[in-house]
DNA sequence: GTCTATATTAAGATAGAC
DNA sequence: GTCTATCTTAATATAGAC
């Protein structure tokens, strides 16, 4: 195995994979090394501080995540709604179309240590924020605009949780699809 | 210990509460054991299956929980959005005022058995049924009453994930609050 | 029906070779 | 930077006393 490695983004990526659909404290750090291909003790060498580092290094991926696929797009050119639809679709993938849960429910069930939690929050308010700055521009007050932002990812969980318990996807995705017009009227 | 042993029932409550906050992987039969009042051995006695056992007993009693608090509250007596506020009452107790996590969410994790997300989908079904029966009688026709249903428990597991990934029950609480006028307009 | 004791397997973690 | 080897602790599971 000294060659086909994986970088940091890519690792983390792995792992998001194994803690969203194990969450914390079922995902084992064989678990989470043998998704990387990697043994046990590589893992530690890159994570010194074991399942704590890499579910941190997973916050931090996830922020990341919203920041170049949802709040980057949404300043992006053209009309609000098709800027909204770009984002749907992201999520769309992001959560293998209504099969995968969302990493900020599961990674954030108990075990995982204070940081991660908190880096858990930061994550979800940034995509708060970006749903409300798109309510504000497409003409909703600022109270009404928080609401919506609130109510489109609600929306979102809500549906994905019904969407994989019932192994149904359409809720989901017919979800996604009247994120547009419910996020920018247009 | 041979005195103040728990009933089955009671048994399951505690399970249920490791299971929705831990998800099924990260329920150890250890925790399980420890949250009954009980050691491994006796456990094992009640649940030969251990694990698999407990958490098919556990969707069992959220079956019986929604038959108790949800279907038949709803088929009492006195206008629609007070008996669908009675309801909203139970479920914010249920979910410790947006507190704690929803078991059909977390229970549904990977590594159970396939008739524990069998019977937790059963779980679901039935919610959706009992409230789209009230949205029935509220005069909606079906396939609005269906949506709405959906749309009352996407906002549920949804606001519930919102507000315990942000620690901010209020969010969960609004759309308990909500309930009633969205479900059975007046 | 619950306990103590114990066996086996997996998880968490480190040392040292390459 | 990854590996094999190893250690320690926890998890899973069973046997047998009470």
């Amino acid at each position: 195995m000294a060659f086909s490695r994986l970088n940091d983004d890519e690792l983390a990526d792995r792992a998001l994979d194994v803690f969203r659909n194990y969450g914390y404290e079922g995902s084992s750090l064989s678990r989470l090394a043998e998704s990387a291909g990697l043994e046990k003790a590589s893992f530690y060498y890159r994570y010194p501080g074991g399942k704590k580092d890499i579910a941190l290094a997973v916050a931090a991926r996830v922020s990341a995540w919203f920041e170049e696929n949802v709040v980057e797009p949404l300043k992006g050119a053209g009309p609000l709604p098709l800027r909204v639809n770009r984002v749907a679709q992201r999520l769309r993938k992001f959560y293998g179309d209504g099969s995968q849960p969302c990493v900020l429910d599961t990674l954030s069930l108990r075990g995982g240590p204070p940081e991660l939690q908190a880096a858990l929050a930061d994550a979800l308010q940034a995509w708060v924020a970006a749903f409300t700055s798109i309510a504000l521009e497409s003409g909703f007050n600022r109270i009404e605009a928080v609401r919506r932002a609130q109510q489109a990812i609600i929306n979102i969980e809500g549906s994905l949780v019904l969407s994989r318990v019932s192994a149904n996807p359409g809720i989901f995705l017919r979800t996604l699809a009247g994120l547009p017009a419910f996020l920018a009227r247009p």
